[in-house]
DNA sequence: TGTACATCAGTGAACGCGCGTTCACTGATGTAC
DNA sequence: TGTACATCAGTGAACGCGCGTTCACTGATGTAC
């Protein structure tokens, strides 16, 4: 078998993962994360220079992937054909973000980061615009310009930032939407407010 | 012409709500304040207890003036007639909280602290929910209902929270939009916002 | 009107605490001859 | 193969700092007799 025991390294990134992206960056003390992970409060300057260092380094390792996964799905729906099917580019768009948050803790708390960084500039900010923010903005920008050639390219990016203002408010807002609606967030809602969404947004497009 | 002399408590309210509103709660400490304000660093636990308290008069202050302006408008266009103008008052919703924050700097400084609030549950959550969030959304609720009663109560929640969430999101992700959009929030702007939004989500809720 | 005392706004200095970071060290592994 | 030294991961204790808060105090104003 021989379950190779982690390094103090790979234990304090994984710890730092999970703390920052449910608490902040603020959130979580040097001592937490280390207590957390059973090492020494030494290591993570150690290993990193710097809390602030190992932060980025967190962000780093978990948005190549879901950048690339989130780039490619969007890529393959809405690049290629002549006129995209926009209802399919949105759907693609927000359930990439909301879809499954509730499978995996680690995606929901990444995505609650980005959230996050979205709403006040923070210390991973530019490497989140660099790395996500404006590939997506470029591909649903082309996307909506093919589909709707009449729209200005200011009206576009109006229309984008309304669609992912709706994302990004369902995502952050949810203790306060949860007191609004009476219930939580389940799989089945989930997907209604992707449908949500998705309509409300293509409408609102025309 | 006997200009009074500002108070320390008064001068600390007047400080605290500049300073509060604009880094929130966390951004600004005891002695930023005081120094800022040319008062004792005493001075804080000795009107307010706490500085924790400090945040929350400076809320309830301002919070009652704008709380009670935004509902009183909403219903005025709402309230009273069979059928709402539902373009209206979506416009003087999404008008009052992105309309006029350049004309008056306390003004955008509280609504930044709102959406802060909204976006992530902090000292005064509650009672900006209580006073300001929940008549909202009921007022809007019931003229949503009566100008398109096919829509289920659940439907109409969603399309509250999909217009709130593009209004929280311009007002939050001013330096994102700025750097996506290559110009900042002009008077101009500002109203194209509000035109846009309103006919989005008008158009959204079908 | 004068005196004694209470109440109040405001202050200077210090307190205790948690923070991120640094220092001097240990003990294991690798490398050179 | 054995010895000497260098490199490395990891540690325990402490450092300096900024934080919100508290303490003991001053000086001005109000109140009672």
């Amino acid at each position: 078998m021989s379950v190779k025991a982690k390094t103090t390294r790979e234990r304090l990134l994984d710890t730092a993962e999970k703390l920052f992206f449910e608490k902040g960056y603020e959130g979580v003390s040097v001592r937490d994360l280390t207590d957390r992970a059973g090492v020494n409060v030494a290591a993570v300057n150690y290993h990193f220079q710097s809390k602030k260092n190992l932060y980025k380094e967190v962000v780093r390792r978990r948005l190549s992937t879901v950048a690339q996964r989130r780039i490619a799905e969007l890529k393959q729906v809405a690049e290629g054909k002549r006129t995209p099917d926009l209802r399919k580019v949105i759907r693609t768009y927000v359930s990439g973000f909301l879809g499954d948050i509730l499978s995996s803790k680690e995606v929901e708390n990444f995505l609650n980061l980005v959230s996050r960084e979205m709403s006040q500039p923070g210390i991973a900010t530019d490497v989140l615009i660099k790395e996500i923010v404006s590939p997506i903005h470029k591909i649903l920008k082309d996307a909506i310009h093919r589909a709707r050639p009449a729209l200005s390219e200011e009206k576009i990016s109006l229309c984008i930032i309304s669609i992912s203002g709706q994302v990004l408010h369902f995502l952050r807002a949810r203790e306060i939407i949860k007191r609004m609606l009476g219930h939580g967030y389940s799989k089945e809602f989930l997907n209604e407010v992707v449908e949500h969404i998705t309509e409300f947004s293509l409408k609102g497009i025309g």
